[in-house]
DNA sequence: CGAGGATAAATGAACGTTCATTCTTTTTTA
DNA sequence: TAAAAAAGAATGAACGTTCATTTATCCTCG
Protein backbone atom coordinates (compact mmCIF):
# COMPACT_ATOMS: atom_id res chain seq x y z
CA UNK A 1 0.00 0.00 0.00
CA UNK A 2 0.83 3.76 -0.45
CA UNK A 3 3.29 4.69 1.71
CA UNK A 4 1.98 8.18 2.25
CA UNK A 5 -1.68 7.23 3.14
CA UNK A 6 -0.75 6.06 6.33
CA UNK A 7 0.99 9.11 7.36
CA UNK A 8 -2.04 10.59 7.15
CA UNK A 9 -3.87 8.50 9.07
CA UNK A 10 -1.70 7.92 11.92
CA UNK A 11 -2.56 8.87 14.95
CA UNK A 12 -1.04 7.30 17.63
CA UNK A 13 0.55 8.71 20.47
CA UNK A 14 4.08 7.16 21.50
CA UNK A 15 5.37 8.06 17.91
CA UNK A 16 6.96 11.79 17.36
CA UNK A 17 9.33 11.30 15.09
CA UNK A 18 8.55 7.73 13.45
CA UNK A 19 5.22 10.17 12.07
CA UNK A 20 7.90 11.30 9.56
CA UNK A 21 9.91 8.34 9.32
CA UNK A 22 9.06 8.07 5.58
CA UNK A 23 9.23 11.66 5.16
CA UNK A 24 12.86 10.85 6.33
CA UNK A 25 13.23 8.03 3.93
CA UNK A 26 11.99 10.13 0.93
CA UNK A 27 14.32 12.69 1.52
CA UNK A 28 17.11 10.03 1.53
CA UNK A 29 16.10 8.99 -1.90
CA UNK A 30 15.84 12.84 -3.46
CA UNK A 31 19.16 13.55 -1.70
CA UNK A 32 20.72 10.47 -3.12
CA UNK A 33 18.98 10.56 -6.56
CA UNK A 34 20.29 14.28 -7.29
CA UNK A 35 23.55 13.50 -6.44
CA UNK A 36 24.26 10.44 -8.54
CA UNK A 37 22.48 11.65 -11.34
CA UNK A 38 24.37 14.79 -11.26
CA UNK A 39 28.07 13.06 -10.90
CA UNK A 40 26.88 10.16 -13.50
CA UNK A 41 24.17 11.12 -15.29
CA UNK A 42 20.13 9.84 -14.92
CA UNK A 43 20.32 6.71 -17.11
CA UNK A 44 23.73 5.80 -16.19
CA UNK A 45 22.47 5.82 -12.41
CA UNK A 46 20.88 2.34 -11.38
CA UNK A 47 18.17 2.33 -9.01
CA UNK A 48 20.50 0.18 -7.01
CA UNK A 49 22.78 2.36 -6.20
CA UNK A 50 20.50 5.32 -5.23
CA UNK A 51 18.85 2.27 -2.81
CA UNK A 52 22.17 1.69 -1.54
CA UNK A 53 23.00 5.02 -0.86
CA UNK A 54 19.51 6.51 0.59
CA UNK A 55 20.41 3.25 3.11
CA UNK A 56 17.01 1.21 1.67
CA UNK A 57 16.21 -1.82 -0.09
CA UNK A 58 15.48 -0.93 -4.45
CA UNK A 59 11.94 -3.03 -3.46
CA UNK A 60 11.21 0.01 -1.14
CA UNK A 61 11.54 3.09 -4.06
CA UNK A 62 8.66 1.35 -6.04
CA UNK A 63 6.31 2.01 -2.75
CA UNK A 64 7.34 5.63 -2.90
CA UNK A 65 7.46 6.20 -6.82
CA UNK A 66 5.96 3.90 -10.08
CA UNK A 67 9.18 3.38 -11.42
CA UNK A 68 12.75 5.19 -12.34
CA UNK A 69 11.00 7.57 -14.68
CA UNK A 70 8.40 8.60 -12.27
CA UNK A 71 11.28 9.01 -9.41
CA UNK A 72 12.76 11.80 -11.98
CA UNK A 73 9.91 13.00 -12.85
CA UNK A 74 8.67 13.40 -9.17
CA UNK A 75 11.82 14.68 -7.96
CA UNK A 76 12.59 16.99 -10.79
CA UNK A 77 8.99 19.09 -9.88
CA UNK A 78 9.56 19.17 -5.94
CA UNK A 79 12.87 20.87 -6.47
CA UNK A 80 11.88 23.28 -9.47
CA UNK A 81 8.80 23.77 -6.89
CA UNK A 82 11.85 24.61 -4.04
CA UNK A 83 13.52 26.46 -6.06
CA UNK A 84 10.59 29.11 -6.98
CA UNK A 85 9.35 29.43 -4.11
CA UNK A 86 12.80 30.57 -2.41
CA UNK A 87 13.06 32.96 -5.44
CA UNK A 88 9.60 34.66 -5.41
CA UNK A 89 9.10 34.54 -1.67
CA UNK A 90 8.98 38.24 -0.51
CA UNK A 91 7.60 38.77 -4.32
CA UNK A 92 5.46 41.75 -4.26
CA UNK A 93 3.51 43.25 -7.50
CA UNK A 94 3.53 46.58 -5.54
CA UNK A 95 7.40 46.96 -5.62
CA UNK A 96 8.70 49.05 -8.40
CA UNK A 97 10.28 46.82 -11.53
CA UNK A 98 13.95 47.44 -11.35
CA UNK A 99 14.21 46.77 -7.54
CA UNK A 100 11.92 43.37 -8.05
CA UNK A 101 14.14 42.01 -10.39
CA UNK A 102 16.84 42.89 -8.43
CA UNK A 103 15.62 41.03 -5.59
CA UNK A 104 14.46 38.36 -7.47
CA UNK A 105 17.43 37.57 -9.42
CA UNK A 106 19.66 37.71 -6.03
CA UNK A 107 17.03 35.22 -4.01
CA UNK A 108 17.44 32.98 -7.72
CA UNK A 109 21.62 33.57 -7.38
CA UNK A 110 21.52 32.72 -3.78
CA UNK A 111 19.48 29.65 -3.86
CA UNK A 112 21.68 28.17 -6.85
CA UNK A 113 25.19 29.17 -4.71
CA UNK A 114 23.03 27.44 -1.48
CA UNK A 115 21.79 24.68 -2.70
CA UNK A 116 24.01 23.68 -5.74
CA UNK A 117 23.30 20.35 -5.78
CA UNK A 118 19.48 21.26 -6.74
CA UNK A 119 20.62 23.79 -9.13
CA UNK A 120 22.75 21.64 -11.08
CA UNK A 121 19.88 18.81 -10.97
CA UNK A 122 17.11 21.02 -12.13
CA UNK A 123 19.96 22.61 -15.28
CA UNK A 124 20.70 18.56 -16.21
CA UNK A 125 16.83 18.24 -16.29
CA UNK A 126 15.89 21.17 -18.00
CA UNK A 127 18.72 20.74 -20.72
CA UNK A 128 18.52 17.20 -21.86
CA UNK A 129 15.91 14.65 -22.52
CA UNK A 130 15.44 12.62 -19.18
CA UNK A 131 12.09 14.02 -17.88
CA UNK A 132 9.21 13.79 -19.35
CA UNK A 133 7.40 16.32 -21.88
CA UNK A 134 4.52 17.05 -18.88
CA UNK A 135 6.63 17.29 -16.34
CA UNK A 136 8.72 19.85 -18.24
CA UNK A 137 5.74 22.10 -19.00
CA UNK A 138 4.48 21.90 -15.18
CA UNK A 139 7.74 23.15 -13.89
CA UNK A 140 7.86 26.28 -16.53
CA UNK A 141 4.46 27.19 -14.98
CA UNK A 142 6.58 28.28 -11.39
CA UNK A 143 8.29 31.13 -13.21
CA UNK A 144 4.97 33.38 -13.71
CA UNK A 145 6.06 36.02 -11.52
CA UNK A 146 9.28 36.66 -12.95
CA UNK A 147 7.45 36.91 -16.37
CA UNK A 148 5.26 39.61 -14.77
CA UNK A 149 8.03 41.79 -13.43
CA UNK A 150 9.14 41.32 -17.10
CA UNK A 151 6.02 42.59 -18.35
CA UNK A 152 5.62 45.27 -16.08
CA UNK A 153 8.77 46.49 -17.23
CA UNK A 154 8.28 46.19 -20.87
CA UNK A 155 4.98 48.13 -20.22
CA UNK A 156 6.92 51.30 -18.58
CA UNK A 157 10.21 51.28 -21.23
CA UNK A 158 12.54 49.88 -18.35
CA UNK A 159 13.14 46.93 -19.97
CA UNK A 160 13.80 45.81 -23.75
CA UNK A 161 10.16 44.31 -25.46
CA UNK A 162 12.26 41.11 -25.97
CA UNK A 163 10.92 37.81 -25.84
CA UNK A 164 10.78 36.44 -22.37
CA UNK A 165 12.98 33.41 -23.95
CA UNK A 166 15.64 35.91 -24.22
CA UNK A 167 15.10 37.63 -20.92
CA UNK A 168 15.84 34.37 -19.69
CA UNK A 169 18.30 33.59 -21.70
CA UNK A 170 20.51 36.59 -20.64
CA UNK A 171 19.54 37.45 -17.21
CA UNK A 172 18.71 33.26 -15.76
CA UNK A 173 20.71 31.39 -17.50
CA UNK A 174 24.52 32.38 -17.38
CA UNK A 175 23.88 31.82 -13.52
CA UNK A 176 22.91 27.62 -14.56
CA UNK A 177 26.09 28.27 -16.63
CA UNK A 178 28.54 29.52 -14.09
CA UNK A 179 27.06 27.16 -11.29
CA UNK A 180 28.24 24.16 -13.98
CA UNK A 181 31.41 25.09 -14.47
CA UNK A 182 31.86 25.82 -10.59
CA UNK A 183 31.08 21.84 -10.20
CA UNK A 184 33.32 20.56 -12.72
CA UNK A 185 35.81 22.39 -10.70
CA UNK A 186 36.77 24.95 -13.60
CA UNK A 187 35.31 27.98 -12.07
CA UNK A 188 34.80 29.27 -8.52
CA UNK A 189 32.02 31.75 -7.71
CA UNK A 190 33.11 34.64 -5.66
CA UNK A 191 30.44 37.56 -4.31
CA UNK A 192 32.43 39.72 -6.59
CA UNK A 193 31.19 37.91 -9.75
CA UNK A 194 27.75 37.67 -8.63
CA UNK A 195 27.83 41.42 -8.18
CA UNK A 196 29.46 41.60 -11.67
CA UNK A 197 27.10 38.75 -12.92
CA UNK A 198 23.61 41.31 -11.68
CA UNK A 199 25.01 44.06 -13.99
CA UNK A 200 26.00 42.37 -16.99
CA UNK A 201 22.24 40.99 -16.52
CA UNK A 202 20.52 43.95 -16.40
CA UNK A 203 22.74 45.58 -18.76
CA UNK A 204 21.47 42.98 -21.41
CA UNK A 205 17.96 43.85 -20.78
CA UNK A 206 17.35 47.61 -19.89
CA UNK A 207 16.25 50.16 -21.99
CA UNK B 1 42.79 -4.02 -38.23
CA UNK B 2 41.93 -0.65 -38.14
CA UNK B 3 40.03 0.83 -40.50
CA UNK B 4 41.81 4.13 -40.75
CA UNK B 5 44.96 2.51 -41.57
CA UNK B 6 43.96 1.29 -44.90
CA UNK B 7 42.60 4.19 -46.37
CA UNK B 8 46.09 5.93 -46.23
CA UNK B 9 47.80 3.29 -48.11
CA UNK B 10 44.77 2.52 -50.48
CA UNK B 11 46.65 3.61 -53.69
CA UNK B 12 43.84 1.87 -56.40
CA UNK B 13 42.99 3.19 -59.27
CA UNK B 14 39.42 1.22 -59.62
CA UNK B 15 38.37 3.20 -56.55
CA UNK B 16 37.35 6.74 -56.74
CA UNK B 17 34.27 6.64 -54.27
CA UNK B 18 35.28 3.58 -52.34
CA UNK B 19 38.58 4.92 -50.66
CA UNK B 20 36.33 7.25 -48.72
CA UNK B 21 33.83 4.60 -48.31
CA UNK B 22 35.29 3.94 -44.73
CA UNK B 23 34.34 8.09 -44.17
CA UNK B 24 31.08 7.63 -45.10
CA UNK B 25 30.34 5.13 -42.89
CA UNK B 26 32.11 7.17 -39.92
CA UNK B 27 29.67 9.77 -41.17
CA UNK B 28 27.06 7.73 -40.77
CA UNK B 29 27.58 6.99 -37.31
CA UNK B 30 28.52 10.43 -36.03
CA UNK B 31 24.95 11.51 -37.59
CA UNK B 32 23.15 8.65 -35.81
CA UNK B 33 25.21 8.82 -32.42
CA UNK B 34 24.37 12.80 -32.28
CA UNK B 35 20.61 12.07 -33.52
CA UNK B 36 19.80 9.76 -30.83
CA UNK B 37 21.72 11.44 -28.02
CA UNK B 38 20.13 14.27 -28.56
CA UNK B 39 16.54 12.89 -28.61
CA UNK B 40 17.54 9.97 -26.01
CA UNK B 41 20.65 11.06 -23.82
CA UNK B 42 23.78 9.11 -24.18
CA UNK B 43 22.91 6.12 -21.69
CA UNK B 44 19.81 5.70 -23.43
CA UNK B 45 20.97 5.04 -26.62
CA UNK B 46 21.95 1.48 -27.62
CA UNK B 47 24.73 0.97 -29.78
CA UNK B 48 22.46 -1.76 -31.68
CA UNK B 49 20.51 1.20 -32.36
CA UNK B 50 23.04 4.05 -33.51
CA UNK B 51 23.79 0.34 -35.53
CA UNK B 52 21.31 0.15 -36.67
CA UNK B 53 20.55 3.74 -38.46
CA UNK B 54 23.81 3.96 -39.72
CA UNK B 55 23.22 0.70 -41.36
CA UNK B 56 26.22 -0.40 -39.88
CA UNK B 57 26.72 -4.22 -37.62
CA UNK B 58 26.88 -3.10 -34.44
CA UNK B 59 30.33 -5.26 -34.66
CA UNK B 60 31.15 -2.83 -37.32
CA UNK B 61 31.04 0.01 -34.76
CA UNK B 62 33.85 -1.69 -33.04
CA UNK B 63 36.24 -0.91 -35.81
CA UNK B 64 35.91 2.30 -35.50
CA UNK B 65 35.64 2.99 -31.87
CA UNK B 66 37.40 1.30 -29.13
CA UNK B 67 33.96 1.73 -26.74
CA UNK B 68 31.04 3.21 -26.10
CA UNK B 69 32.85 5.63 -24.42
CA UNK B 70 35.42 6.31 -27.23
CA UNK B 71 32.87 7.08 -29.25
CA UNK B 72 31.13 9.79 -27.34
CA UNK B 73 34.45 11.43 -26.81
CA UNK B 74 35.86 11.20 -30.58
CA UNK B 75 32.81 12.75 -31.93
CA UNK B 76 32.94 15.18 -29.20
CA UNK B 77 35.84 16.45 -29.77
CA UNK B 78 35.08 16.29 -33.83
CA UNK B 79 32.14 18.23 -33.63
CA UNK B 80 34.13 21.05 -31.09
CA UNK B 81 36.33 20.73 -33.91
CA UNK B 82 34.13 21.08 -36.70
CA UNK B 83 32.38 24.11 -34.34
CA UNK B 84 35.05 26.46 -33.72
CA UNK B 85 36.99 26.46 -36.77
CA UNK B 86 33.65 27.78 -38.38
CA UNK B 87 33.43 30.21 -36.12
CA UNK B 88 37.05 31.36 -36.09
CA UNK B 89 37.36 30.73 -39.85
CA UNK B 90 37.84 34.57 -40.63
CA UNK B 91 39.47 35.49 -37.45
CA UNK B 92 42.31 37.78 -37.64
CA UNK B 93 44.62 39.53 -34.76
CA UNK B 94 44.35 42.76 -36.45
CA UNK B 95 40.62 43.76 -36.94
CA UNK B 96 39.63 45.71 -34.14
CA UNK B 97 38.20 44.12 -30.86
CA UNK B 98 34.66 45.05 -31.41
CA UNK B 99 33.99 43.87 -34.98
CA UNK B 100 36.09 41.23 -34.78
CA UNK B 101 33.85 40.20 -31.34
CA UNK B 102 30.90 40.83 -33.50
CA UNK B 103 31.79 38.81 -36.60
CA UNK B 104 32.86 36.14 -33.94
CA UNK B 105 29.80 36.35 -32.68
CA UNK B 106 27.68 36.12 -35.85
CA UNK B 107 29.65 33.15 -37.12
CA UNK B 108 29.13 31.14 -33.76
CA UNK B 109 24.99 32.05 -34.08
CA UNK B 110 25.10 31.27 -37.85
CA UNK B 111 26.98 27.53 -37.12
CA UNK B 112 24.83 26.42 -34.46
CA UNK B 113 21.25 28.04 -36.46
CA UNK B 114 22.67 26.24 -39.41
CA UNK B 115 24.22 22.99 -37.67
CA UNK B 116 21.48 22.80 -34.93
CA UNK B 117 21.45 18.96 -34.32
CA UNK B 118 25.60 19.42 -33.49
CA UNK B 119 25.27 22.44 -31.46
CA UNK B 120 22.86 20.94 -28.97
CA UNK B 121 25.28 17.75 -28.56
CA UNK B 122 27.26 19.89 -27.83
CA UNK B 123 25.57 21.54 -25.32
CA UNK B 124 24.59 17.82 -24.10
CA UNK B 125 27.74 16.90 -23.33
CA UNK B 126 29.12 20.16 -21.96
CA UNK B 127 26.35 20.15 -19.27
CA UNK B 128 26.07 17.24 -18.33
CA UNK B 129 28.92 13.87 -17.33
CA UNK B 130 28.59 11.79 -20.33
CA UNK B 131 32.11 12.77 -21.84
CA UNK B 132 35.44 12.05 -20.41
CA UNK B 133 37.15 14.53 -18.13
CA UNK B 134 39.83 15.00 -20.19
CA UNK B 135 37.82 15.45 -23.51
CA UNK B 136 36.59 18.37 -21.76
CA UNK B 137 39.68 20.17 -21.00
CA UNK B 138 40.71 19.42 -24.72
CA UNK B 139 37.64 21.08 -26.21
CA UNK B 140 38.25 23.73 -24.29
CA UNK B 141 41.40 24.71 -25.70
CA UNK B 142 39.96 25.29 -29.02
CA UNK B 143 38.29 29.17 -28.05
CA UNK B 144 41.49 30.63 -27.57
CA UNK B 145 40.66 32.92 -30.53
CA UNK B 146 37.76 34.37 -28.52
CA UNK B 147 39.98 34.46 -25.27
CA UNK B 148 42.30 36.27 -27.34
CA UNK B 149 39.51 39.38 -28.48
CA UNK B 150 38.11 39.51 -25.02
CA UNK B 151 41.95 40.23 -23.77
CA UNK B 152 42.42 43.07 -25.76
CA UNK B 153 39.02 44.14 -25.33
CA UNK B 154 39.89 44.47 -21.58
CA UNK B 155 43.53 45.78 -22.32
CA UNK B 156 41.28 48.70 -24.64
CA UNK B 157 38.81 49.33 -21.91
CA UNK B 158 36.27 48.38 -24.53
CA UNK B 159 34.97 45.09 -22.59
CA UNK B 160 34.46 44.72 -18.14
CA UNK B 161 37.41 43.34 -16.69
CA UNK B 162 35.34 40.11 -16.15
CA UNK B 163 36.44 36.74 -16.29
CA UNK B 164 36.43 34.64 -19.16
CA UNK B 165 34.10 32.51 -17.65
CA UNK B 166 31.53 35.31 -17.02
CA UNK B 167 32.05 37.01 -20.27
CA UNK B 168 30.99 33.28 -21.96
CA UNK B 169 27.87 33.03 -19.87
CA UNK B 170 26.73 36.22 -20.99
CA UNK B 171 27.42 36.35 -24.48
CA UNK B 172 27.96 32.76 -25.80
CA UNK B 173 26.02 30.71 -23.17
CA UNK B 174 22.61 32.40 -24.08
CA UNK B 175 22.82 30.80 -27.59
CA UNK B 176 22.83 27.49 -26.70
CA UNK B 177 19.94 27.70 -24.16
CA UNK B 178 18.09 28.95 -27.19
CA UNK B 179 18.72 26.70 -29.51
CA UNK B 180 17.45 24.39 -26.61
CA UNK B 181 14.21 25.65 -26.57
CA UNK B 182 13.98 25.76 -29.77
CA UNK B 183 14.87 22.15 -29.94
CA UNK B 184 12.27 21.77 -27.62
CA UNK B 185 9.42 23.55 -29.10
CA UNK B 186 9.37 25.98 -26.77
CA UNK B 187 10.61 28.95 -29.10
CA UNK B 188 11.00 29.56 -32.77
CA UNK B 189 14.45 31.58 -33.58
CA UNK B 190 14.09 34.26 -35.71
CA UNK B 191 16.28 36.45 -37.54
CA UNK B 192 14.85 39.62 -35.30
CA UNK B 193 15.57 37.67 -32.24
CA UNK B 194 19.85 36.54 -33.50
CA UNK B 195 19.97 40.74 -33.75
CA UNK B 196 18.53 41.36 -30.51
CA UNK B 197 20.64 38.82 -28.77
CA UNK B 198 23.51 40.38 -29.97
CA UNK B 199 22.96 43.30 -28.69
CA UNK B 200 21.99 41.79 -25.62
CA UNK B 201 25.22 39.76 -25.21
CA UNK B 202 27.72 43.37 -25.97
CA UNK B 203 25.33 45.04 -23.57
CA UNK B 204 26.32 43.07 -20.62
CA UNK B 205 29.81 43.19 -21.39
CA UNK B 206 30.80 46.46 -23.20
CA UNK B 207 32.46 49.07 -20.96
C1' DC C 1 -1.56 -0.55 30.44
C1' DG C 2 0.36 -4.43 27.82
C1' DA C 3 0.10 -8.53 25.03
C1' DG C 4 -1.06 -10.45 20.56
C1' DG C 5 -3.22 -10.74 16.31
C1' DA C 6 -3.97 -8.11 12.07
C1' DT C 7 -2.29 -4.93 8.71
C1' DA C 8 1.09 -2.21 6.45
C1' DA C 9 6.01 -1.43 5.32
C1' DA C 10 10.28 -3.06 4.09
C1' DT C 11 13.33 -6.42 2.44
C1' DG C 12 16.54 -9.57 -0.37
C1' DA C 13 16.37 -12.73 -3.81
C1' DA C 14 14.67 -13.87 -8.32
C1' DC C 15 13.01 -12.92 -13.10
C1' DG C 16 13.13 -11.56 -17.62
C1' DT C 17 15.10 -8.28 -20.55
C1' DT C 18 18.50 -5.42 -22.55
C1' DC C 19 22.87 -4.05 -23.32
C1' DA C 20 28.02 -3.65 -24.57
C1' DT C 21 31.27 -6.37 -26.32
C1' DT C 22 33.45 -10.48 -28.52
C1' DC C 23 33.82 -14.50 -31.53
C1' DT C 24 33.32 -17.01 -35.70
C1' DT C 25 32.05 -16.87 -40.25
C1' DT C 26 31.12 -14.61 -44.59
C1' DT C 27 31.93 -11.00 -47.87
C1' DT C 28 34.61 -7.58 -49.96
C1' DT C 29 38.87 -5.67 -51.44
C1' DA C 30 43.68 -5.68 -53.38
C1' DT D 1 44.30 -16.04 -53.52
C1' DA D 2 45.51 -13.69 -49.37
C1' DA D 3 44.21 -10.21 -46.21
C1' DA D 4 41.07 -6.81 -44.43
C1' DA D 5 36.36 -5.47 -43.41
C1' DA D 6 31.87 -6.49 -42.17
C1' DA D 7 28.40 -9.24 -40.45
C1' DG D 8 25.26 -11.80 -37.27
C1' DA D 9 24.92 -14.61 -33.52
C1' DA D 10 26.57 -15.56 -28.96
C1' DT D 11 27.99 -14.23 -24.19
C1' DG D 12 27.99 -12.63 -19.77
C1' DA D 13 26.98 -8.85 -16.95
C1' DA D 14 23.79 -5.37 -15.30
C1' DC D 15 19.55 -3.47 -14.96
C1' DG D 16 14.47 -2.38 -13.72
C1' DT D 17 10.91 -4.48 -11.66
C1' DT D 18 8.29 -8.01 -9.06
C1' DC D 19 7.46 -11.58 -5.61
C1' DA D 20 7.47 -14.19 -1.44
C1' DT D 21 8.79 -13.45 3.06
C1' DT D 22 10.15 -10.99 7.15
C1' DT D 23 9.82 -7.08 10.15
C1' DA D 24 7.62 -3.19 12.15
C1' DT D 25 3.46 -0.80 13.39
C1' DC D 26 -1.23 -0.39 14.98
C1' DC D 27 -5.48 -1.48 17.32
C1' DT D 28 -8.22 -4.24 20.24
C1' DC D 29 -9.21 -6.62 24.20
C1' DG D 30 -7.85 -8.77 28.62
Amino acid sequence: MNVHLSSYLCTSKHKMSEVQKSELKRKALVDATISLVNNNGFHATPISKIAKIASVSPATIYLYFENKQDLVNKIYLQVKEEFTSYSFANYSEETPVEQSFKEIWNRIAQFKMGRMDKAIFLAQCDNTPVIDESSRQEGIKHLQPLLDVWNRGKEDQLIKPLSDYLLYAYTINPLSFLIVMQQQGSFKIEAQHLEEAYQAAWNSIKL
